[in-house]
Parts: C-alpha cells; sequence; structure tokens
DNA sequence: ACGAGTTCTGATAGCGCTACCTTAGTAACG
DNA sequence: CGTTACTAAGGTAGCGCTATCAGAACTCGT
C-alpha cells in the first residue's frame, strides 16, 4: 500500500527508511554503512552503498546530531589577525564546517594570556579539535600543550612537517626556489632577501630557497643583501632602506611576505627609485595588500581557502580513526601554491 | 518518584519539559514563549520565562530544526573583498548565526555576472535572507532586484537608510564630521579631503560631515584641497600627489578611507615630506592596513562585528515578523564609532 | 553434533522539539 | 440561555536518525 508519507516531512529528500528499503535491510544497517560500517558484510554495504547513490541520499544533520551522533566541534585559533589571510582561511573552515556538519568556534588567541583561557574554553565547550593557523602553528608551547591535553590539531601552513599534530601546508622551500629562480630569469643578479620573523618554521625555508635557487643559479649571495626582518612593514622598509643605502645596491630584492614588500615598495620610492622600474619587489603570501599597493606586487600565492578546508577534512578522519580506536596517525598534506606575477618585477635597467 | 533520566541523555542540559515542570505547563506552552509567544497569557508567559531563566535553558538547536522550524539560511554577498572588513564581518556573522541557530552561506558576488546566479542559488538553496556589505548595499539594480523578489535583505553600513530594507550603520557624516574637528583642533587650516568612491553613498556623507566641520571652524574649503578618490590606494596616491603639487600645499590630508590615506602617506615620502611631521594623513575604516603601514594610521574605526551581528539579529526578526503576518518593517540600527588616534597626526610643523 | 563464541542484522525506543488537532475556558451575540 | 466565536493551553504524534540490546546466522573447537 503506498501510502502518502506524512505532510510534516520536511522536505522530498530521501531517508534511511528509502535505501533502506531499496536495499532490502533495515534502517539500521543503512546507519551503520553511513558511519564507517564496521560490523556489515560487505555484500550488505554495496547494497546499501548502491540504493544511497541510486536516491542520491544524504543524512539529515539535525537528526543525526539529535539521536546521539552530536557533531564535532573545532575551534580555529588565530593570533596575529593578517585578515587577508584570516578571511580566506574563515571561508574555507566554514564551508568545510558546513559539509561536515561540524560545528566552527572562531576564537583570537594570542601568546601567554590566552592559552590558559583556551584550555579552559575547551574543557567547557567540548573542543574536539583545534585549527591552527601560523603564527600558531609555530607556537611550540601552544603545540606541546595541545599534544599533553590528547587533543588533536591541525597545523595549518607551518614551516615544516611535525610528527604528533596533523599538518597542512605548502613547500615554502620550493616556492621561494620558484620565485628566485624567476627573479634570475628576469636578469637579476644583485638580489636582497628579506628573511621572515625568525619564530616562525616557514622564515627558515624560505631562505634556503631563495640561497639553493641563488647557489644553482650560480650567483654568490652577498650577506649585506640577507637582511633579517620580522614580517612586519616596518621590518621591510628599514631592511629595504639598509640595503638600497649600500654602494652597490641589489636590483631586486624578495621578501618574505608581502607586508615587507610593501615596506621596500616605500623604501625605494624614498631613495627616488621606481618599481619596477629601478628596483624589482617581489613578495609572498598574496594578501590583499599585494593588490591594494601600487605597483601591485608579483607574490606567491598559497591556496589558503583548500588547505583551511584539508584541514577540517583532515581532523574529522583523524578524529573518526582515533574513536574507532585506529591508532593516531598524524597525517600531512602539501598542497601547490601558485606564482602571480602582477607588476612589481621587471628585468634591470 | 524521582526517576533517573535516560542515560541517552545528550548532555546535562535542561529540556522543554524541565522548563514545563517548573512553569508548571506543558511543553506546548513553553515552545509557544521561545518561538514568538503568541497565544500565551502574559501571565503564563512570564512564568515562563522564569523557569527559563532560572534553568538556564536553551533550546536544542538540532531538535529545533528536526521538528520542523527549519533553521533560517542567510547568505552574506560580498564583492569588493577589503579582506580585513570581511573578515571582522564574518566573524560577527559566524557568532550571530551560531547563536541563532541560522545557517551563513558566504558567497562572493560581483557586479553583474553573479546576480543572475545569485537568484538562482535563491530559488535553489531557499535562501531566507541576504546580508549586503559595501559596496553591494548601494547597488540600487541588486537592492531592486531583491526587493521585488520580496527577499529580506539588511544592509550593512550603507551611507544612507533605505525604505525597503533594513539598515545597520555607523554615523558617516558625524563621523567625518569629528576626525575633521580632530584635525582643526590640532592646529590645522589647510586640510585636504579625498572623496571616495561616488558610487558608495557613504562618500558623499563624509564629504559633507567634512565641509561642514569646516565651515563651522570657520575655515573656507579650498576647492583645489578636495580630490575625487576610488577608495583605491592609486586614487589616493594620485589625489594627494595632485594636492602636494599645489604652491600652497595642504598641512593635512583627511582620506575618506584607509587605503587612500596609505596612498597619501606614499605620495608624502614621494615628496620628501614626512608624516606626521610635515603632512598629517587620516583615514577612515581602521583596516588592517591601518595598522600596517607606518606610521600607523589614525582613522575611524566601525563596530564591524557588532553591525554583522546586528544586522543578522535585525533579519531574524524581521523575517519571523513577516511570517508571522507582522506587517514588515525595515528596520536600521545606527552604531557608535571610534576615533582611533595613532601616529599619523600631528599639529602643523 | 552441540554448546560457546563471534559476527551480523533487526526491533525497539528514544533524542528534544514543534505541527496539528482537540479541548477547556472565556467572551459575544441574538 | 444556548449558540457561535474566539483564545489559551494541552495531548499526540512524529521529524530522521542512532544506542541498545536481543536475536539470527555463522564460525569453531572438542
Amino acid at each position: 500500500m503506498t501510502e502518502v508519507r506524512s505532510r510534516r516531512r520536511q522536505s522530498g529528500r530521501p531517508t534511511v527508511n528509502d535505501v533502506a528499503r531499496l536495499a532490502d535491510c533495515s534502517p539500521m544497517t543503512v546507519s551503520r554503512v553511513i558511519n564507517g560500517g564496521t560490523g556489515v558484510r560487505d555484500e550488505t554495504r554495496i547494497a546499501v552503498e548502491a540504493a544511497i547513490k541510486q536516491l542520491n541520499y544524504a543524512p539529515n544533520r539535525a537528526a543525526r546530531s539529535l539521536a546521539g551522533a552530536s557533531q564535532l566541534r573545532f575551534a580555529l585559533l588565530y593570533s596575529n589577525p593578517s585578515a587577508a589571510y584570516l578571511s580566506e582561511l574563515l571561508i574555507g573552515c566554514m564551508d568545510a564546517a558546513s559539509r561536515l556538519d561540524a560545528h566552527l568556534v572562531v576564537e583570537r588567541c594570542d601568546p601567554e594570556r590566552d592559552q590558559a583561557k583556551m584550555i579552559a574554553k575547551l574543557a567547557e565547550t567540548m573542543i574536539d579539535g583545534f585549527l591552527l593557523p601560523p603564527p600558531l602553528c609555530d607556537d611550540t608551547a601552544l603545540l606541546a600543550r595541545l599534544r599533553r591535553s590528547g587533543t588533536h590539531a591541525m597545523l595549518i601552513g607551518p614551516g615544516q612537517a611535525q610528527a604528533q599534530h596533523g599538518v597542512v601546508m605548502i613547500d615554502d622551500y620550493q616556492a621561494a626556489y620558484d620565485m628566485t629562480r624567476h627573479i634570475l630569469d628576469l636578469g637579476h643578479r644583485r638580489i636582497g632577501f628579506i628573511i621572515g620573523n625568525p619564530q616562525q618554521s616557514a622564515s627558515a625555508l624560505r631562505l634556503a630557497g631563495f640561497r639553493d635557487a641563488m647557489s644553482e643559479g650560480d650567483v654568490a649571495v652577498d650577506d649585506a643583501l640577507v637582511q633579517q626582518g620580522q614580517f612586519t612593514y616596518r621590518s621591510g622598509l628599514d631592511a629595504a632602506m639598509r640595503m638600497l643605502a649600500l654602494p652597490e645596491r641589489p636590483t631586486a630584492i624578495f621578501a618574505s611576505n608581502d607586508d615587507m614588500a610593501a615596506g621596500c615598495v616605500a623604501a625605494a620610492h624614498r631613495n627616488d627609485l621606481e618599481v619596477p622600474r629601478d628596483l624589482t619587489v617581489c613578495g609572498f603570501d598574496d594578501t590583499a595588500l599585494a593588490s591594494t599597493i601600487w605597483p601591485e606586487l608579483t607574490t606567491i600565492r598559497q591556496p589558503i581557502r583548500q588547505m583551511a578546508e584539508a584541514a577540517l577534512d583532515l581532523l574529522v578522519q583523524d578524529i573518526r580513526a582515533a574513536r574507532n580506536g585506529d591508532s593516531r596517525v598524524a597525517r600531512h598534506v602539501t598542497l601547490d601554491y601558485e606564482l602571480v606575477r602582477r607588476e612589481s618585477d621587471a628585468p634591470p635597467g
């Protein structure tokens, strides 16, 4: 008897029951297949999966969390609010969270003060996992604390892989190498480099990429042309001023991030140099600043949004695995970057 | 008989039943009170509200949406990704959305191309309301389209109130007035002003605030010192270059946003002027740029996060009201701004 | 071959809330 | 006073899913 379904029915979407009927099993078995599928015969599982696909079934989130599979809660901690980075990160996380039906809490977490508070929050609101973008992903104290507390965490964009936590990153070394190569290919030989904040592990990698590309291009690196910066505009400005005051000034400067590159552009102008005619300036990160200032910066773009999505995906996998008793595997993924060429580079005059 | 509640109970949190027992009524009545409270005697409502407060009750979202009060879906459209603005907006929206149990979709919506697509999305995913930050809040075509489709929308930060849609804004006129007043109080008399993009209604208001403060300060406005800009760094740079080339150059420039102010700083440096010693530069918006560059900009901060929260709150109220058949009232709210004093202003040399 | 384990599957009973309908209570009217 | 007309409150029955446990279907060892 084809009974008309209740008119309270939320939407036309199929339910577990529909799937169960088609796969000729009980709703319970369908549920099991959906949630990891342990304890279901292969034959049955395949039938259920086929039915799911045929009906284009997707579980109802509300019902799921009501019934007990409480939704996972994640905290996205941020500290240095490079707004451009943050907003991309947020969008990526939101997409992934909504897809995975996870709840996302966004919390600012500055160096010392907040760590204790954060731990409290952890205990209080039952956070299942943390997402740590830079510079928090390099905060060893924080990482150690999280590790001790047994919480899951994914690091987004740290310079190097990390044994205890999952990691999503780009190949900073290779990106810096490629950018340096690009500058060399333009014909530059006196190339300055501004190192990033030494606290962040990516800084060293970017420097290494630079050095290796230089030496492979058979260009000696003049130590006076490798200046320490702090990832801030001001530090980039100062570093560039020092380099431009040298008797033999560089024809190009590669700064480890866009803020410092913007500082370089300002320094160039103070020295009555035009960018890129008299000085090529390249950045890294492709933050909003890169396309705000003029000339717009040639820089390296990280797929921040995808990195955030990947991080959340992995975190969920990791947590599910851990709950099923699987040994906890710290996963890591490396995504592709892109060299974005804009208007701040040119062959040397 | 104090029966132990089922161990499947999600958490220790109170439920409608607990509230109902305490308020001596049925769960149904509690539900009614929570959802707008029509058809409940005041006396009863008060009792229920007291019980809710006493138990610190908060409805379970999953249950709520399962039972049919499907969660509202909002779309946050953005176009000009001033990342700093966007990330604040996102955080504010997320907070509010999670508090109100609304689903938030964030979608980029550039001028023409995407509007049709957006309408499609509207039909497809059943968006209940839109949040429109600048510059979309001034896109009259878009607004008209939304109005015609009968969708609810809240404009965030438009220059002027809008009859058909709700609005959350700051008093741009007064803010510009205050900033101008501040510059006058420092002792400046030759003050330049850079107008924002004429498409955005806030631009005219900021200009008006500037003019009125000047005339109230009994300072004549030199037309050569009021330059048109486009809210971009480049336009600010150009406008400032024009002003600084004048025989009698200004001692201060007030730019209608931070990007243009940053352009002014660059222009000053190209003219070998130091900020703020030789030129005071003030911005508007307090985006990340304002505190990225050096010297950090004195500017006007909008409470973007709170504006986003207020917008979502109002949108929900509006929608609920409309569904209950109440006449649709376009609401609007004005929040307080703040003059943030940093290092780019000083008395004239 | 038979009980004791082990795997797989299904029936049942909610999770917390609200839609819907019904009843009790009050007011209005001829 | 009975009938209609409303409002305030409650009872019932799910929303779609999963926890739990009981049973069915297999493995084995002896």
